[in-house]
Formats: structure tokens, C-alpha cells, sequence
DNA sequence: CGATATGGATGACAGGTGTCATCTGAATAG
DNA sequence: CTATTCAGATGACACCTGTCATCCATATCG
């Protein structure tokens, strides 16, 4: 049943998609290779023509995901690359501590879904998470003013506490989580 | 191979203890009942002598490691409970945000180490997680000043930005980390 | 003291895991 | 047009999971 290289190539996407999402709804461990497959359409036998191995598809589908978030951050319609926009990053903020994201892990942020259990995972795949937060955090400072070393931190702050907010959302009561969203959502103090 | 009340009192303690620590330190589902027994030096068979369910078990240890957090925040010696007290606080927040608590997940905040693990949890723990929390958030907006609507929403914003801190630190490089933890030890901006 | 209750150990179960060897047939290379 | 390659399907593997039935020896009760 041999198919196409451009097939092949497809079915190589479709994998990560399902991968990105699975991942981000169960966690790392229970998304498991056959579940992933399942997703995209195949079954889990041709798996490691596409990866060496499990880890290689978290990378991948990591990746993937931050891709997603960072596009999020730097809408095309923009007319000048690099410029500070105060409305897309309040945008951004908004939509985070939305009840949607929070109902939605599959398709939200990677950070808000998977650090904690990034954290366990080997260095290759923190290193992959890591250059995922650098690059969202970039995108948040780019639309800050004031120095870069300010501006780089206050991202940093903004953006910790966003994912722990939509985090501990996501891990209580619906009364809790609107408590939590609601402060967040607050100018800071 | 029966065992007196005050010594099967002991095995529970033992066994909450050890899953409190093994659940932060590998999460929830790769701490396997087996593993904690084992760890509590019982094997895995005397467990539900114990424990309904493996969920029952998280929900003890859940509650067991908040109960070690909130205590970090309401010292003993202070001299006047309930007084606001703000290097309580600050002193908090600095062994937060320290490297220490990024090595040792197992006896840090089980915010930072569980929430994304939580969030996938059946109803009753995150029940049990939220509770958790807000002791923790409570205690918090104890040792602040304003309005009890305003110190409570500042100590959601300061936990949130913590624990996702932590959470990211642990999930990235040693390079990352130290950047994230900077930027959130910083005054607010 | 003897009878019973029960904490813990042993071992099994059905199901799920990541990984891989093998087969097959269609897409390529010559 | 034939020969080779290789994406995907099938099925197996060794291991681990939560749960439970069973047995044993001792703490507790009458």
C-alpha cells in the first residue's frame, strides 16, 4: 500500500496536527502513539516511518503548537512589521483569559497546557519548549515600550501569569476559575 | 500479617506522604500505585485496605501537600495571628521563585507541579485542588493591605504568576529559567 | 484463653503502552 | 515494462497499569 511522497507528506502533517491537539487535551503520557494515529487516519504500525520515536513526535507537534500561538501574536493584516501595538497585545491578553481557552486546551497555549508535564519530559524536549516560550515571549515584548530589558521582563511576568491563571482555571471549579480569570484580568497592581 | 489500629495509622500516613511527594515529582497518572506502596515500604496489593481508589489516594495527598504550603505561609511563631505582616510575604514569595523549589518539586507548591495534571483530573480532585488554592490565595491576601476584594485579586495575580513561573522554569533550559524567575522576582511593573 | 476480624503479601486479571518485524501492493527508478 | 523501493497494515513482544480474590498471621473481642 505504498502512497505518494506528497501523500506521504500529508499524512506527516496530519500527524502533528493530531498529535498537537491530543497532546495538549491529555498530556504527554496519555496521548499515546495509537491514539495519535487513530486521530490522523492510520494506524499505529506505520508510526515510525514518520518518527524515529515518541519523543521525536512531541517535538514535533510542540513546535507545531507555538507556531500557532506566535501567528496569533503577529497578525499578517498588520501593516508594519516590528511595531508596537498596544490593541493587539491587549487582544492577546483578553483572549487568553478567556472562558474559551479554557474550555479548549486542545487548540490553547502549549505553556498552559503542557509545562507541567513538559517538566518531566527529557532535555530535548524542554529545549523544543523552551525556544517556544522565548519566541512567544518576543512576540509580547515587541508590542511593550520601554527598554528591552524591560520590556523582555515585563512579557516574561505577563505571560507566567497568564498560563498559571488559565492553569489553575482549568484544574477547579467553575467559581474558582472565574475568581482567578476575573483578578488576572485586572490592570496590574 | 495483622497490624495494630496505631500501626495501620502509621502505613496511611506513610503511604499520603509518599504519594504527595511522587505525584509532584512525576505527576499524576505516571505515579502508579505500585510505585507509591513500594515507596511507603508496603507492597502493591495491601492498598485498597487503604484507598477506595487510586483517585481517593490522589485526593488525600492533594490535600496533604497543600496543607504543607499553607503552613509555609502561617508561621507558627508570628505573634498575632491574622496580622498582616508583610515580610511573611516577601519571604514567601523569594523561596517561591527560588531555585531550590525549581529542583525539588516534590516539596514545592503543588500549584506549579500539578495544575495542568489537575485539570485533567475527574471533577472531585480538581474539587479538592480548587479548595487547595483558595487556603493558599487566603493566606496570601492575610498579609496584604486594601480592601479585601483588592487583596484578594492581588494575591490570585501573584500566585498565578508564580506558580506558572516555576511551572515554565522546570519546563525549560537553565538559561530560561533563570530569565523567567528574574523577570517575576522583580517589582511589579 | 479461644474465636474472629482484618492489615498486609502474593499473585492474578484484562487492558493499555512503546516499539518493532513482517507483509503487501502501489509508487517510483531504470 | 520490469524491478525495486517503501508507506502503511497487521500483529506480536515485553512491560506496566488499576483493581481484586485469596491467603496468612496477628491484633482484638468475647
Amino acid at each position: 500500500m505504498r502512497v505518494s511522497q506528497a501523500e506521504k507528506e500529508k499524512s506527516r502533517s496530519r500527524i502533528i496536527e493530531s498529535a498537537a491537539r491530543l497532546l495538549r487535551e491529555r498530556g504527554v503520557e496519555a496521548a499515546s502513539v495509537a491514539d495519535v494515529m487513530s486521530d490522523a487516519g492510520l494506524t499505529h504500525g506505520g508510526f515510525y516511518r514518520h518518527f524515529d520515536t515518541k519523543e521525536a513526535m512531541v517535538r514535533a507537534a510542540l513546535d507545531s503548537a507555538f507556531n500557532q500561538m506566535v501567528d496569533g501574536l503577529n497578525p499578517v493584516d498588520r501593516s508594519f512589521a516590528g511595531e508596537a501595538s498596544p490593541d493587539v497585545l491587549s487582544a492577546f491578553e483578553q483572549s487568553y483569559l478567556s472562558d474559551a481557552h479554557v474550555a479548549a486546551p486542545g487548540l490553547g497555549c502549549p505553556v498552559a497546557a503542557l509545562a507541567g508535564d513538559v517538566g518531566r519530559a527529557g532535555e530535548d524536549v524542554r529545549e523544543t519548549f523552551a525556544q517556544g516560550v522565548r519566541r512567544i515571549v518576543a512576540g509580547m515584548a515587541n508590542q511593550l515600550s520601554g527598554s528591552k530589558a524591560q520590556r523582555q521582563a515585563r512579557a516574561w511576568r505577563q505571560l507566567a501569569m497568564m498560563a498559571g491563571a488559565v492553569a489553575i482555571a482549568r484544574a477547579s471549579d467553575p467559581q474558582t476559575a472565574a475568581e482567578v480569570l476575573d483578578a488576572c484580568r485586572q490592570p496590574r497592581s
